[in-house]
DNA sequence: ACACTTTTTGAACGACATGTCAAGAAGTCG
DNA sequence: CGACTTCTTGACATGTCGTTCAAAAAGTGT
């Protein structure tokens, strides 16, 4: 098991991370090996060496994105009132477009440039995409559990609605320079899940 | 004011439509000169004269498509029941990703590819979205009148909330293979508008 | 110290990008 | 019909793209 010969002079994880940054900002074409070049210090013969094409380099970024937002999508169910961390989550997605512009979801963005045709990344990029939704699902359903959202809502659909509404976001606040005029759109979609029938078992 | 030479044997208005095809599917870096010449029948020397660059013909193409999605807007406040035509706008984006996949909305194709940065396309871009929004707030805003929605709504965050979900739909629909699985996130959304108390003037 | 293995390096490749240009083709107008 | 103007044509200039490769460098293990 032992391996000889000389050693990587570069950390895996820190190529795949700032290729990631890269990809994220500029997409996938738009960004040349020069540039992973430049900005990562490694010549294409190495990335080659170790990766096997720019398009295999970046389905690595792209998975390890849509891994993050599986972290994120689970994290979303934990203890605690649900619905403020819903919000907290699209306000994000606003406020990340007005103080670093020109990034967006990565899925979003790939699903923009490669899709359909690019099988490889579709499946990550559904694969994210999945995960959010699933996420945001059973954060609903628990949150329904406890009273913090009405009984009759339909959790699936929510949560594919607040999945659409976020990529949307994503979307519109690249065009607009004050990304926080759309904050209320947010606002509008939460108030349709709180519970206003005193149904609850522990409100406010 | 008469001309005289040889006269142009293209179409203004054919080449315009064919780049926008093109630049709505493939996205503006993507589409070479070499695609245009070949799905349009022009020479670049030709597209250059009568053009300029890539870029302007580019914005001709997403201007007369902003134009289409202002017509679109305009129309959305017309008479009859809105909230069932504003549910066909958002249905119909699932259709289309099912029946002619990989084309989305190319305003939110254009957004994600080149905002911020292209000066020229955004503000194509944010006069699409603002008129999209603006025609939905007014739409929504008659149907208030009418009693079709609840009097407590705001009209212009859902506006934003539709318009955002719209543009998301449009995303997500490149990744799932059976589109319109997302319909209920439209129904969930409408939902929240219909006027359940009784205060309308005009009701079925 | 030596043989061996792997990585790094930077130049080079073919393909394709956008954009240009000189020459010929095809009209208009006196 | 002939002078003039404009458009078309396709080759070309220039640059960049992703990718490959042979040689040099830098490690490992005995």
């Amino acid at each position: 098991m032992s391996r000889t010969g000389r050693p990587r002079s570069f950390d895996d994880d820190q190529i795949i991370g700032g290729a990631l940054e890269l990809f994220w900002r500029r997409g996938y074409a738009a960004t040349s090996l020069r540039d992973l070049k430049e900005d990562l210090g490694v010549l294409p013969g190495s990335l080659y060496a170790a990766y096997g094409s720019k398009h295999a380099l970046f389905l690595r970024a792209l998975g390890r994105y849509a891994d993050a937002a599986r972290e994120q999508a689970d994290d979303m169910a934990a203890e605690g009132a649900v619905l403020p961390r819903i919000r907290a989550l699209l306000l994000d997605v606003l406020q990340a477009a007005h103080t670093t512009p020109g990034r967006g979801c990565m899925l979003g963005n790939t699903a923009a440039e490669l899709l359909p045709g690019d099988e490889a990344a579709g499946r990550l990029v559904h694969g994210g995409f999945g995960a959010l939704e699933i996420g945001l699902k059973q954060a609903l359903q628990a949150a329904q559990r406890s009273g913090e959202v009405g009984p009759a809502i339909d959790c699936g659909a929510q949560a594919r609605l607040l999945l659409g509404l976020m990529q949307g976001l994503h979307v519109l606040a690249r065009a607009e320079p004050e990304p926080l005029r759309l904050a209320d759109a947010v606002d509008a979609a939460l108030a349709a899940l709180t519970n206003h029938h005193g149904t609850d078992q522990a409100s406010q």
